[in-house]
DNA sequence: ATTCGCCTCCTACGGAAGTAGGAGACGGGT
DNA sequence: ACCCGTCTCCTACTTCCGTAGGAGGCGAAT
């Protein structure tokens, strides 16, 4: 169709999806940009085709932390990702570059520095800002992550549940189902997850939460 | 027995306590020095009397985090308490304000800066440093904080071995003793921590362990 | 000398958790 | 038309959890 880079900004916040447009125009590459406001609508793009390049944010509808990231490193892994997220802590940098983004674009960036950030990332060079804490479990992390990502939308709902102190009867009233359904969704939970009982699931779960 | 004011410094770090008590001989206050190396030996000294404020180093043998401030300020609420830390994290210095400490002094405090504060501390006069980030949830936290130094030092052992997901057989065999002690053991934690299964004290440990 | 907190262990029981295996319904994709 | 993933629900069974209530030993404090 066209031979710019194409670009899918994904993000929450219009003002922000505009300004990393106009930030985009000032590259000296030329983009077709596209955008998505959600993880839903972000993969409905992404399976559309003819994408080369996404400005993930970490917090949109649908899926908070990093498991939109993984999820698109799971369905599309030839397309490159670049994280985008107000959230600055070391821990998020590390697993997010373990989980294979090309770059990590804090919104703190002065405009200029984004602009040239951007340049590199069109043309596949990697973007990390120095500075932030390396966090440690990166590895270990991202695996687990891996594995949440593998949960269907109701298993990862019973999962929060569970990570609440919930008994199976109080989540299944609370998601409107038997409590033998939610049995069932919590054994495939720890098959998935390669654990054993729901006290570890609840831990497992952290790894969703803490990222603020 | 003495006019002075009584200083106890409680801190692993023999080079730093001589540091912090060398600073405290050029303040305006005439100052008397106890020195202890783990929370043991500062609960004994604290037991003999006539201190007027600690210096808390918050990672010290016995009882990492929190957990030794709370049972110091439990213990000894006439004592004023102010902590004293490598750990610059916002979340922990909002915990520290709100269980009631009268200060809290990185480490990385330039020399006349840590004077200053001492001699304000010395006269009572909190002292926080600025530009940390403030935590969220710092109620909820000591509160928390405050119910888990209710407990015995096994039940808090029996606690991290359920936040791993051990089963009960398995923390029998890790403490050696039987299942049924353990199983009295869960059952007094529960009712101290005001929650009514495992899943919910596993989430209730991270308080212990998340601070790094 | 007695009290108190902590740790240990027991029986007995009801309820919750977790597994195994099967089954029907719906929707999307090939 | 068919497969596949997801969600739903069921029975039957075992194991684990958690509570109740009692009991003995031990060391520290009063």
């Amino acid at each position: 169709m066209t031979e710019d880079i194409e670009v899918l900004i994904a993000d929450d916040h219009p003002l922000f999806r505009n300004a990393i447009s106009e930030a985009l125009t000032n590259t000296q590459t030329l983009v077709h940009v596209s955008q998505a406001d959600s993880l839903e609508s972000t993969l409905q793009r992404l399976n559309e085709g003819n994408i080369d390049l996404v400005l993930l944010d970490l917090k949109m509808p649908g899926s908070e932390g990093l498991l939109g990231l993984i999820q698109i490193r799971n369905q599309f892994p030839e397309v490159a990702v670049a994280v985008v997220t107000a959230n600055e802590a070391g821990r998020t940098l590390a697993q997010v570059k373990a989980a294979g983004a090309l770059g990590y674009l804090p919104k703190s960036m002065a405009l200029e520095d984004l602009v040239s950030a951007l340049d590199g990332l069109l043309r596949g060079t990697p973007f990390y800002p120095e500075g932030l804490n390396q966090g440690v479990d990166s590895q270990d992390d991202v695996e687990a992550i891996r594995k949440l990502a593998t949960l269907t939308p109701q298993q990862q709902r019973v999962l929060a549940l569970i990570a609440r102190g919930f008994l199976n009867k109080q989540i299944a009233y609370e998601l409107d189902v038997k409590e033998t359904t939610v049995k069932t969704h919590v054994s495939e939970i720890f098959r998935k997850l390669d654990i054993y009982n729901r006290t570890q699931a609840a831990m497992y779960n952290q790894y969703l939460e803490v990222p603020e």
